[in-house]
This record gives C-alpha cells, structure tokens and sequence, in this order.
DNA sequence: CCGATCTAAATTTTT
DNA sequence: TTTAGATCGG
C-alpha cells in the first residue's frame, strides 16, 4: 500500500494530522472525530514514509486498545513491529529490560491495591504510628498524589510543614522500605521509576530515543506528571512527539492526572503543529447538542466547536423512574424492545457511575433474557480463589514477596500459625534475606519449635517444586501444578457451589492461551520468563479489557470505562445528585467539572439514542433512600429533550411540553395545597391559582407564614414533592 | 492453632 | 449487601 493512499478518505485537517512527520504535533479531537483513524493512518503513514515499525512506539490507555491498535496496523500491511503499549505495561517492560541500571531486581513484583494496602499497614506499624489513627487506605492515597506528582520520600519530607505532613512523610518511607524489602513495585511506582530512569541515565534516554525515533502518547488529556516526564524523556531530542486528546474528556484527575499537560503543550513545545478535530462521525446533532450544552458549563477549557452532519435521530431522552428496580426494568424492557425492531444486543450499552449500580441492572437483564457483559477483568483477579492461586505464582517468582507469603502461608491451613510467620518475617527482615528462603531452613529462625520447623520447610519444597514446573516453561502447568499440589482444592471442596474451582479453571484456560500466543510470536532474542510476563501482564489488565464487542451481549460498565468507546443505544443510569455528580466530588468546584465531564464522556458514546435516567428512590447498602435528580438535568437544552416518567402503574407517560416537564410541570398541574419552592423565599404551599391567561397567578403561603403572589409565566416557582422534604413537620403547614 | 460466629464498617471512579 | 476483623470455645 502506498503511503498517500493512508489519506483517501479522510478530511483536510485529519490528512494534515497524518500527513504530520517530524516535530511536535497535538492533535486536539473531539469525540467521534475520528482520532483512532488518524493515529493508526498516521503510523502507517509513518512506517511508509520516514520509519521502520520498530522505531513507532504508540501508548495507549488500556491494553485493549494497544491490542486494537496492532491489529489495524496489521490490516494496514505494515506488520506488528511497532510497539503499542499502555504506560504502565511499557514501564513494567522497561524496568525489568533495564533492572540493574533502575536498582531493580527484575523480578519484582507488581502489587495491586490490596497487596499495597497489606504492605501500607506494616508500613504505618513501623514508622510507630497506628493503624487506626492513620488508616492504609488514607494514607496509600496521600503517597499516591506524592507518588503521581514525583514527590519522593525526602522532598516529601523536606517540604512537610506539620505534624501530619511529617506522619506522612514518615510512613512514605517507611513503606517504600517495604517494597524494596519485598522486591516489590505499587502501580505508581512502575511509572516513577522509569521516569527517574529516564532523568539520571542519559545514555539509556539516547539509547531508546534512537529505538523508538516516533512517539505518540493518546489520552494525553489523562496523564500524570510522571507520564509527562516519559514522554518528554523518551522523545527530547528528535521531538518526534505526537499526542491526541481532548481536554474535555479529562476523568482521571482523581488519580493525579494533570490536565494542564495538554492545555500547556504549545507551551512546552513552541513549535507544536496544533490540529483540531471537530468535526463528529458517530453521534446525531440530538445527542451532540445535548452533550455539548452540558459540557458549556465547564469554565476554562480550550472548546472544540463540534459539529456533524449526520442525519437527525430522536431526542434524547431523560426518563424519572420510582425506583432502581424500576429504572432497570425500563432499560431492559427498552433493550428488549430494540431487539425486537431488529436490533443486536451488541449495539447496546449501559453506564453507571458506580460499580455497585451494575447489579439491579444485571437481575432485570437476566429477568428479560437479555445476554450481557460486565466491563470488570478485574474483578476476576480479586477474588479470593484466584488470588490465592496468583500468591503461589508469585511466590515462586519472587521469593522475597512477603505479602504473597503471609497470604497463602497458611491457606490452605497447614498448621502454621500467626506467632511462626511473624517469627518468620522478623528474622527475614533482620537477616535482609527473602522469606522463602529462611523458611526453607528454618533452623535459623530463633525461637521456632520443631513441629512448626518441619511444617515450613514442607511449604518451601511445595514452592520450589512448583518452580521447577514453571521452568520448563509452561504457565498453565505451573498453574496447574498450583493448584494440585497446594492443597487449595480441598479447602473448597466443602462449598458445594463449586464456584471456586470453575473460576481457577478459567484461570489456567487464561494461562493455556497464554502459552499459545506466546508460542505464536516466539522471538528467539526473548529470554524473559513467561511466568513473570504473564503475572506482569494479568496485573496490568483493566475493566475494559474484558469487554468482547463480538459477543452479541449488552455491555455494562461505568462511565470511566466507557471512554474512548461507542454504542449505538446508550443508557447512562443513575443520574441522580449525590451519584452523578457523586457526593465525594461536591466539595470542591473543580471536582464537579470532572463530573461533568464524565457525563460528557458518557453522553458522546452514543451513536443514534441517549436515554438518561434516574430514580426517585435508590437502595444503597440495602437501605432504600429518597434521590432527587442531577444538576446536570437541568443543563440539557429544552429543545432536544424529550422528559419521560414511569410511574408506579409501570406506564411510560410523555410530558409536554417538551423539556419543561420536569422544571416547570403544567401549572395547571398544581392542586392548591401543593408544595413549591422559590429561589428567595424557600418553600411554601400553594394557597390558590387564579386564572387570568397568561397573567394567571398563583398565591403561595411560605414558612414564615407571608402570603406572596407571582405570574406563573416568570415567577421562578418550582414543584417540589411532599416526600422530598422529608422528615419536615408537615403540621405547621396547616392553618 | 483452628474454625465458627459475631460485629462493625464500608463503597467512587482504576492502571 | 458484602466483607474484613475480632472473639472465643475446642
């Protein structure tokens, strides 16, 4: 395929995009503007042009798409050389390709959040500090920011200004001493690492800059400051930087990522090519308009005027329903309804704001025999079985993970209990020496009774023959032999589900295909460890990497999952305040903008039918409790809005006119008695409309018992439900 | 040391 | 609703 034939098709600013070789280049894209189409086109075009694939390295948010992504260069004749990549699975490769230099041992292992939450709690133990004063969670979360911002344990120190500033920084290091004690890495250090690699070793920043002469990081709206100095690391010299984004689509604030590196990318770069994408190919103007009056309200963003020529679709809609149950019957109804027409499970998909919202919608999908699939591969890893499982496997790589060992130490019970491992781990720690290690000869721990002595050593040789297995170089028979031997069969037999041993078998399934892909592009030059790689890979994985879009099944998954995706039908349930905007993000201004912007990113994956959706009551934590519905409602523009109720007869009934059903109900609606609330002067009770065209007024008795009439047509009266007061004293209303 | 049983606490989003 | 940690009898 020749090089120019990459532009058939494609507009003028997305043939300048790819056309774009040497030199810094942003490319700003909208949603559904087409940004995957350039960024594959463009590394083609690169391959074709100025570049062997080996030297295009392409980060990606999620390993799925990495995947894709490979694929489509595939299709595009230009071969799998080129490296796609996520952030994380990149630094993972590097660390481990570059061990000594990093400080590393290059079998370290990745803990995941519970593993970190185990190691944080020695941790705080150690700096003398309680657990309950300063709890793991809290404090993983404070070493994050540091960790994401390129704080280290010294400056984090250094700057500290008062006591807890100080805590902090002392059970940052504390915990850090942990990890290097366990040869262990948290997710946030894999990316600190390799960019204090990249800062201290110029000649390995050259090397790699010479590998990998075209860099293309997408989601760049998401990256932290330690991504930022990567990037910039891996293409300081020959500035063949590309970056795609849009800052509207920013979600991961929570997580330390700086949108300013996108907003400050002509600043860093003053030579950056700057190509906006506005034009959108996947949504009608209906959903488009609705999506773009929302995001208007975000103050200080660079805006993307999106526009489409796509043909028309219906309204969005916004449907209140009585209940969770009640919202997920109507989605399932809706689904079934569009299956009906025609239409495939495949096309359609439902978000939610919080995993736990997921639930009810599953029950209504199963009710309705609706195939479906939750967006949560990691969920699989997290549970009890399988980690069990992986503790084995990553003891056997790395016999210094004490987290791994005081998990499955023990599990199945073998008779080792509490006092001999802390006995265990107090003299590996003293002795500098991994724990597997000593507890195969046990006679150097002091203190350690003969019994319990022969009980560790029995467990170390379980481990070593276990490691024996994986040298041959086999996953699914080292996991096989795992589970076999450990013991761990046994211990589940007495729950006769048999639950536990179907998803261990899907777990050695994993590891079998595990085995043949890698089998398929064996590379002579590879010498790493298939069992490191796939830890290192199953560690890695996200939500949405489960999700197959060949499946036929309605997709489920939250609204950060859902980005950079699309659906023809999408549902976005539970746009209630509280959840959507969730209550943990009112406190600050900016927090409710991400909010915003999710809704954004929710809003723009649908293709031809957005329907909303929130219910007046939702059950949380088995409590059910009185909802009211999203500011964000109240930010859709009239026009493209069609308001929909299902009441408790389970009728769907159409308010007009339309949009102003829920804002402005029919004031002939109101019965005299009704409650009505006014910006100024609070609640009150309607005494009485009298009716005069459109100077019809109404009288409203308010709580401090002044009688106020008002113009229906400008007063700013809003309905208000009885029940939404709540626990009110409705007596005082009475005359 | 084991396992059963109870109580308390927690849920935002994720590589 | 689920799960982690504490407590206690065997």
């Amino acid at each position: 395929m020749q090089a120019e034939s990459l532009l058939e098709g494609l507009t003028e600013p997305q043939q300048a995009a790819v056309r774009h070789t040497d030199g810094p280049l942003l490319v700003l894209a909208g949603p559904g503007s087409g940004k995957t189409r350039v960024i594959t086109r463009r590394a083609a075009f690169l391959a074709r042009t100025v570049a062997r694939p080996e030297q295009i390295l392409a980060i990606t948010f999620t390993n799925k798409v990495a995947a894709e992504m490979a694929e489509r260069m595939a299709r595009l004749g230009v071969g799998r050389g080129l490296t796609c990549s996520t952030f994380h699975a990149f630094c993972a490769r590097l660390l481990r390709t570059y061990a000594d230099r990093a400080g590393l041992n290059p079998n370290f292992s990745i803990f995941d959040e519970a593993d970190q939450a185990a190691a944080m709690r020695s941790a705080v133990q150690r700096a003398g500090l309680s657990t309950e004063n300063y709890s793991p969670a809290r404090m993983l979360e404070a070493v994050g920011r540091c960790k994401n911002d390129m704080i280290l344990p010294e400056e984090c120190a250094r700057t500290a200004t008062d006591f807890a500033g100080r805590a902090v920084a002392a059970i940052y290091e504390q915990y850090q001493a942990v990890l290097a004690a366990q040869n262990a890495l948290d997710f946030d250090d894999l990316l600190v690492r390799a960019a204090l690699l990249l800062g201290e070793d110029p000649r390995l920043r050259d090397a790699l800059q010479e590998r990998f002469r075209y860099v293309l990081v997408d989601e760049y709206q998401d990256t932290n400051h330690a991504q930022y100095l990567i990037a910039r690391g891996l293409s300081l010299d020959h500035r063949n930087l590309c970056v795609t984004g849009d800052p509207d689509q920013s979600i991961y604030a929570w997580r330390g990522a700086n949108i300013g590196n996108i907003l400050r990318f002509e600043e860093d770069f003053p030579d950056a090519r700057v190509i906006r994408l506005e034009q959108n190919y996947r949504s009608t103007p209906q959903i488009l308009r609705a999506a773009g009056s929302v995001i208007r309200r975000n103050r200080g963003r660079k805006p993307l005027e999106l526009w489409t020529s796509n043909a028309d679709g219906p309204p969005v809609r916004v449907v209140q329903c009585e209940s969770g149950e009640q919202e997920a019957a109507f989605v399932a109804s809706e689904i079934r309804a569009h299956a009906e027409a025609g239409g495939t499970f495949g096309q359609v998909a439902v978000f939610y704001r919080t995993n736990s919202l997921s639930r009810q919608i599953e029950t209504a999908l199963q009710q309705a025999r609706i195939s479906y699939q939750v967006a949560r591969g990691v969920a699989f890893f997290q549970r009890r079985e399988i980690k069990d499982v992986l503790a084995y496997l990553k003891l056997i790589v790395n016999p210094a993970d004490a987290v791994a060992l005081t998990r499955i130490i023990n599990v199945p019970a073998r008779g080792i209990g509490d006092a001999t491992v802390a006995a265990l781990l107090k003299q590996a720690e003293a002795a500098g020496r991994p724990a597997l290690e000593l507890a195969a000869s046990p006679e150097e721990i002091p203190g350690i009774r003969a019994a319990a002595a022969a009980r560790l050593r029995a467990f170390a040789g379980l481990i070593a023959e276990a490691r024996a297995t994986a040298r041959q170089g086999s996953v699914r028979d080292t996991v096989e032999h795992v589970v076999r031997h450990s013991g761990l069969i046994a211990g589940w037999g007495r729950d006769e589900s048999g639950e536990e041993l179907e998803n261990v078998q899907e777990l050695i399934h994993a590891a079998g295909a595990f085995d043949r892909r890698r089998a398929g592009e064996a590379d002579p030059g590879d010498r790493s460890e298939p069992l490191v790689d796939w830890l290192q890979e199953i560690s890695l994985v996200s939500d949405v990497d489960a999700v197959d879009p060949q499946r036929g099944a309605v997709t489920l998954m939250t609204l950060h999952a859902a980005k950079g995706l699309e659906f023809d039908l999408v549902f976005i349930t539970g746009v209630e305040h509280g959840l959507l905007p969730h209550e943990r993000s009112l406190q600050q201004p900016g927090d409710l903008e991400e909010e915003r912007r999710l809704l954004f990113v929710g809003m723009t994956r649908a293709r031809r039918a957005l329907t909303l959706t929130w219910a007046r009551w939702r059950e949380q934590r088995g409590a059910l409790r009185r909802t009211s519905r999203s500011v964000f409602l109240k930010e859709l523009p009239g026009e493209e809005v069609a308001w929909l109720k299902v009441g408790e007869d389970d009728r769907t009934r159409y308010d007009t006119p339309a949009g102003e059903a829920e804002d402005r109900p029919s004031f002939r609606a109101w019965p005299a008695g009704a409650m009505v609330r006014h910006p100024e002067h609070g609640l009150g009770r309607l005494e009485r409309v009298e009716p005069a065209g459109r100077q019809t007024r109404a009288v409203v008795r308010f709580m401090d018992g002044q009688m106020r009439s008002f113009v229906l047509e400008f007063s700013e009266l809003q309905s208000v439900d009885p029940d939404e007061i709540g626990d009110l004293d409705n007596a005082r209303w009475e005359p």
